[in-house]
RNA sequence: GCCCGGGUGGCGGAAUGGUAUACGCGCAACACUUAAAAUGUUGUAAUCGAAAGGUUAUGUGGGUUCGAGUCCCACCCCGGGCACCA
């Protein structure tokens, strides 16, 4: 018998899918619709990891099902292209980081229609594209427009030998990746997107989705969401107050001192002179230390005494004000109400500089730190009170209440080449006139954001809120877009740390489009991050050049119904896009308030040593390899079968060996069965068997139990070959089953041997019999006194009686009992007897 | 430190509170072969035993239960995330 070409049958089918365009969408249609996404990769030049193909095929199993089951499915592709491998490499070789990537996207595409995926060719998206990234910054655009992109001052990692701009990932132990020279910080002004102002929804509408808890989790850390209070302290001999944040207003009469961060703006006008030496130095010596020293030091807590006062509002007394880096210029107000005797931070400080410590909170023990909460003393009016009641009294008499979250603004400049341009022009003389209106607003209306703002919008066709929170700053407009990304010479950032575009004088001079004057265009590019946030959307209309997709397409597909991608993008990717989402559905642009109504996440392909696969310990297994030596079907099999999914798990090349063998044997069997003529009809046995296999996989394939859906395939082809040649129907199903996993042998068998004239992979998912699945004799487990003591077989409806009966008929078990007094005697139906024992 | 996962044979792993170790790998023996590979058959947690059979095992120690890998308490170890967040 000949066996399975697997070679041919890729090359055939993967053509015959194509040309038949049966994975296409079909927008509109009247089936129900499935939209079923997976993380678009970016093309390196590696070639697709083995990562890869593990969440491409769990997902490529469901659409393949859903399609079976009738579904309308969309299962798209494209390109995350821009980013830093091409660039470097650009800047290293002067190679144009377009043809890099487009040389590996035509690999990645061969790659990944090799192995078989059912995705929807003609949807193909790249985010290199300007077709595609006109609408990254028109979306830019709007939330620029409507006020939530802003200029602020930054630092950023420098490399001074390279003289290039780095991303946190390329400084390793804070020298440069490449050349391994200290990294500095350079300061420059970055555009910022107020991801902040969305932080109580992004937070809320979890509610509303269906994540993994641990997702759910993370992001809701990352946000940070935490309640308190926020109370002014008046600084003595100075009519100005600091104003600190506590999640504990109930511990404000234990607040001996106040803590401000080393680079709080209050300093420059509240520190005595006889302290301003040391206070600068202290601030020096602040702003040296780079991120690692900060958390090595972590533990010793440093300071110093600012020489200044301020009064404590509930005791009336003065307490001094520390400066020490272990207070966050970017949480909260900067400024910490210190309590030693409940805060163990605080606790650490005033042991160390010798700050008085007042207990107000009973529970602790002397001379230690209590940090629960209990009922107040040393609180005046307020003691014997419970911390929860107190906190909202104090707060009422002394404070606000106040939400502060952890989670900080977007960071979304690069001085990079390989990026989208942010589609912004400086003018100058828009930025006085801006500047004025914006005056002219305050000096009319002191009272508040709201007035101003709706004064704003009658004003509009002048200036959008960005415009006026931004002045001179003045968006590209929509027929200009896309504003394509110029050929450059050198890939490199310049000498003053801006993107290589800054050095394209004919590029940057432009004309104002508010005013007709001279302006400059903005040279920073956009982070890898803009183009996958909305990536999804584009697929419901890929072509589209007059929006960024169809509204009615929009309403048709969205939301995703099932997202699979990587832990690693669960406080990235995962809440910038939904940012993003959110604020186009805010515009009325599109139909939902969150892209994704499910997300899942694969585990790791570990090194066959359970170690993570790096080029540098030299256990990546490359996914050519392996189809050239197993075929895809073996591969994408093996990678279902290798472990849970949602876990970890080692490669093995011995585990892929076995798979083959198992495919084999399915190959050999059911083109057995097709040969064979007078088959008897199955026995009730095996009837069971097959009807509980497709409930099994059936049911494991939604909760993305691969490994246990191959295994009961594996079980069920065991029994069939012990049992011979089935009639033609029970191959089928069996082939129905596995065509998920193994696409292109069964639809070989399926056409070729079955001589079906279309794809198995519109043949109807198969059915079960919750009637034929019935037992009708059932194994007992037999217990005495707990133990396992045999079994016994009985009819599956066998009363307890029944069973006692056919136990007396053991002479084994019976022995076991003989002398034993049985006390009770609990049966489980179809389970167990268990003879209790006094 | 805090928040998630997880700890079961030689290995990957399976198991609605009810026969622990399914399935696969590896290994061993046998068959086929001049031989090897491939394939097939059988066996394979440990331990005592010739066998029948017994005993012990799901990180450790307790608990609940007729019965615990599974539930509860405490602890140890491993992986991931966050980290001076007031």
């Amino acid at each position: 018998m000949e066996p399975f070409d697997f070679k041919t049958s890729q090359e055939v089918w993967s053509e015959t899918w194509e040309k038949e365009g049966i994975y296409n969408a079909k927008d509109f249609s009247d089936a129900k619709k499935f939209y079923c996404l997976v993380e678009f990769p970016y093309p390196s030049g590696e070639g697709l990891h083995v990562g890869h193909p593990r969440s491409y095929t769990a997902l490529d199993i469901i659409a393949r099902k859903r399609r079976m089951e009738g579904y309308n499915v969309l299962f798209p592709v494209g390109w995350d292209a821009f980013g830093l491998p091409a660039e470097n490499y650009a800047i290293k070789t002067g190679t144009h980081p377009r043809a890099t990537t487009e040389k590996n996207i035509n690999n990645f595409r061969r790659q990944l229609k090799e192995l078989g995926f059912s995705f929807d060719w003609s949807r193909e998206v790249n985010t290199t594209d300007p077709a595609y990234y006109k609408w990254t910054q028109w979306i830019f655009l709007q939330l620029f427009k409507q006020g939530l992109a802003y200029k602020k001052k930054m630092f950023i990692n420098w490399c001074p030998k390279d003289k290039v701009g780095l991303a946190n990932e390329e400084v390793v132990n804070g020298c440069c990746e490449r050349c391994g020279t200290p990294v500095i910080q350079r300061e420059r002004e970055q555009w910022m997107l107020k991801i902040t102002a969305y932080a109580q929804r992004l937070l809320d509408d979890l509610a509303t989705v269906d994540y993994p808890e641990r997702v759910k989790k993370q992001q809701e850390e990352w946000i940070g969401r935490s309640e308190g209070a926020k109370i002014k302290f008046r600084i003595s001999n100075f009519e100005s107050e600091i104003e600190v944040f506590t999640t504990r207003p109930d511990t404000l009469f234990g607040a001996t001192f106040l803590v401000v961060s080393p680079e709080h703006p209050i300093l420059d006008g509240i520190v005595p002179a006889d302290h301003r030496d040391a206070v600068r130095a202290y601030q020096e010596a602040a702003k040296m230390k780079n991120e690692l020293e900060r958390t090595e030091l972590q533990k010793e807590k440093t300071g110093v005494f600012s020489g200044a006062y301020a009064t404590n509002p509930a005791t009336g007394k003065e307490i001094p004000i520390w400066i020490a880096d272990y207070v966050l210029m970017t949480y909260g107000t900067g400024a910490i109400m210190a309590v030693p005797a409940h805060d163990e931070r605080d606790f650490a400080f005033a042991k160390k500089y010798d700050v008085p410590i007042v207990p107000v909170i009973s529970g602790g023990v002397d001379g230690a730190c209590y940090q629960g909460k209990g009922v107040l003393m040393n609180s005046g009016a307020f003691d014997g009170m419970e911390s929860d009641e107190a906190a909202k009294a104090m707060t009422k008499k002394f404070g606000m209440p106040e939400v502060q979250f952890k989670l900080r603004d977007w960071v979304f400049s690069r001085q990079r080449y390989w990026g989208e341009p942010i589609p912004l022009v400086f003018c100058p003389q828009c930025a006085q006139e801006a500047q004025s209106q914006t005056n002219a607003d305050k000096n009319a209306d002191q009272r508040g954001h709201i007035q101003r703002e709706s004064a704003s919008r009658q004003r509009l066709s002048a200036f959008s809120e960005g415009e006026l929170l931004n002045p001179g700053w003045v968006p590209v407009p929509d027929d200009q877009l896309p504003v394509v990304l110029p050929e450059v010479e050198k890939y490199q950032t310049s000498d003053t740390g801006d993107s290589p575009l800054a050095l394209i004088p004919q590029w940057v001079e432009t004309t104002c489009p508010r005013c007709g004057g001279a302006a400059r265009r903005e040279t920073d590019t956009m982070p890898q991050w803009a183009g996958s946030s909305w990536y999804y959307l584009r697929y419901t209309d890929p072509h589209n050049d007059t929006a960024f997709a169809d509204k009615g397409k929009l309403a048709y597909w969205t939301p995703v119904d099932w997202y699979n991608g990587g832990m690693e993008h669960t406080t990235l990717h995962l809440l910038y896009s939904r940012f993003w989402h959110k604020f186009l559905f805010d515009i009325g642009v599109v139909p939902t308030s969150e892209p994704y109504a499910k997300r899942t996440s694969h585990g790791l392909i570990l090194g066959e040593g359970g170690e993570k696969m790096s080029k540098s310990r030299g256990n990546v297994v490359n996914p050519d390899v392996m189809v050239n030596e197993f075929g895809a079907d073996a591969f994408r099999t093996y990678e279902m079968f290798m472990g849970p999914f949602e876990d970890s798990t080692p490669w093995s090349n011995n585990g892929i060996l076995g798979i083959e063998r198992f495919l084999n044997r399915a190959w050999k069997y059911v083109l057995a069965c097709t040969k064979e003529t007078n088959v008897a009809p199955l026995d009730a046995d095996t009837e069971r068997m097959v009807h509980k296999t497709i409930r099994k996989v059936s049911q494991d394939i939604e909760t993305m139990s691969f490994n246990t859906a191959v295994s009961a395939l594996m079980i069920l082809l065991n029994t069939l070959e012990a049992h011979g040649p089935v009639p033609r129907e029970t191959g089928e199903v069996f082939i129905r089953l596995l065509s998920p996993c193994a696409p292109f042998m069964t639809e070989e068998l399926w056409r070729h041997h079955m001589g079906h004239t279309t794809s198995v992979s519109v043949a109807p998912w198969p059915a079960y019999d919750a009637e034929k699945m019935k037992d009708d004799v059932v194994t007992i487990a037999v217990q005495i006194g707990g133990k396992m003591r045999g079994t016994i077989i009985v009819s599956a409806t066998a009363t307890q009686q029944e069973v006692e009966d056919e136990v007396k008929k053991n002479d084994a078990l019976m022995k076991r009992l003989e002398g034993i007094k049985v006390h009770m005697i609990k049966y489980v139906p179809g389970r167990i007897i268990n003879f209790i024992t006094a």
